[in-house]
DNA sequence: CGAATAGTGTCTCTCAGACAATATTGC
DNA sequence: GCAATATTGTCTGAGAGACACTATTCG
């Protein structure tokens, strides 16, 4: 049983030279989130070349010939903003490949979301005349380059989602961190207050997403009782989830 | 999303020459699944061109110059396997591009997660030598061409995790059905039974999940009180989860 | 002491798991 | 009637929202 195939796919094939292929050009682009000062924040650059010159934009570039996706990911991530891998949560976010959406040529891009610490203002790479933090809810409805207004969108609502499910909160604060701090982060991306006593029970309830550090943290500016110190347990899942309030 | 160049970057964009980039094949995958017979299903090809020539593959292939990438995936399954778009739940599922996954040159993988009703056997396209579905279950251990095993696994996990807070297990059944239907989805799925009269309450209660049709169902082969046939309702999201048995 | 933050305890309501009982069919 | 499936109901324990109360620090 042999398939016809239709008019367009049958030209290609006709033209179609084992030695060459279609001309796709792969690019990682990077949502970078954090939470800084209470707000839960994009790192962007300003474009510095054409196309989109001047616009906004998510840091990112060409995936390298022999270059796995993940790894150029991270080699952007370290080099235009200096986080280091395990530092971070890293994870792919999906594919945008709308024909149109880079006018030079036919481009894919992969996307990944990157959790991080609050980070120092990190320097412009090549290509870029600027790189700093906007806050997430600023940066709804302005214009950005390429369609990366649309993968910003999907990023944000992908870590709000997970931040119900998965101990990955942790990944927004350092190394050892409160119970207070982790609800700030909750708090900021999810742009809802919580209640703290329910916080606490909730997240100190559950089989080893905090494990204790067994001395306090130093108490803030404005005084009050010194908090327990954690760092991240080995938990991957929280079941059942922490619901967003309505 | 069309946008008009400055006369500037048109200029530039004349003399722009695309073999300065990276020069990448991207393909579309397929992980279809399906429940037929009560057993967790995947749709699987075994190929009938090198490279892995003879093996078992996940359905797909080249996305053209100018076409969409959910388009390209659409286009493959309506062409291969004669599911229509509105009948089945299409997601993308991620990106795939190691550089070694594929001996002829360097492809990048976007696959596509689909869940579909059972469906009379698909007919074979082209560079196929067959077409058919397989036990999830059986499948897991053999060995697939590229990095399919890994699509399929990642796909696999996908649906079981999807159904837990999406209504989406009716995508896997026709567009009236049975409450019972619903359950055997969800136990074949998840590989888990599940009580009947406990499942039936929760998405019953769920509002927006089920809409009654009114009349009930034909009985079954072995008699029983008829079911009620319901539709897919307006849900987008099961709030709180249906957690799969531990 | 008062303000601020951390942490514990209590009450209530929702909801999930276990399972009894009833309803409606084919044979 | 009996087997099979559908559907309703009941009991119980886990867990979330609301919120009183205690603990510990700074100024």
């Amino acid at each position: 049983m042999t398939r016809q195939p239709p008019p367009d796919e049958a030209a290609w094939l006709a033209s179609y030279d084992p030695g060459r292929f279609p001309p796709f050009a792969v690019t990682v682009d990077m949502v970078l989130l954090t939470v800084r000062h209470g707000t839960f924040s994009v790192l962007l650059v300003e474009r510095d070349t054409h196309p989109f010159r001047g616009d906004l934009a998510l840091p990112g570039g060409f995936v390298l010939p022999d270059e796995d996706l993940d790894a150029a990911a991270v080699r952007r991530l370290e080099r235009e903003t200096g986080v280091r891998r395990d530092a971070a949560h890293v994870e792919q976010l999906g594919a945008f490949g709308a024909p149109d959406r880079d006018p030079r040529m036919r481009v894919v891009s992969v996307a990944y979301l990157v959790f991080a610490p609050d980070l120092e203002a990190p320097s412009p790479g090549e290509g870029t005349r600027s790189v700093s933090w906007f806050a997430v809810d600023e940066v709804d409805g302005v214009s950005l380059a390429f369609d990366h207004g649309q993968v910003l969108a999907a990023g944000v609502e992908r870590a709000r989602a997970k931040l119900e499910y998965t101990p990955l909160a942790a990944a927004f604060v350092g190394p050892e961190f409160t119970v207070g701090e982790l609800r700030r982060v909750y708090e900021a991306v999810w742009g809802h207050p919580l209640d703290p006593r329910n916080f606490h029970r909730k997240v100190t309830g559950t089989p080893d997403f905090l494990v204790p550090v067994g001395h306090p943290a130093p108490v803030g500016p404005g005084g009050g009782r010194p908090a327990a110190l954690f760092r991240r347990g080995p938990a991957t899942a929280l079941r059942p989830a922490m619901l967003r309030p309505s």
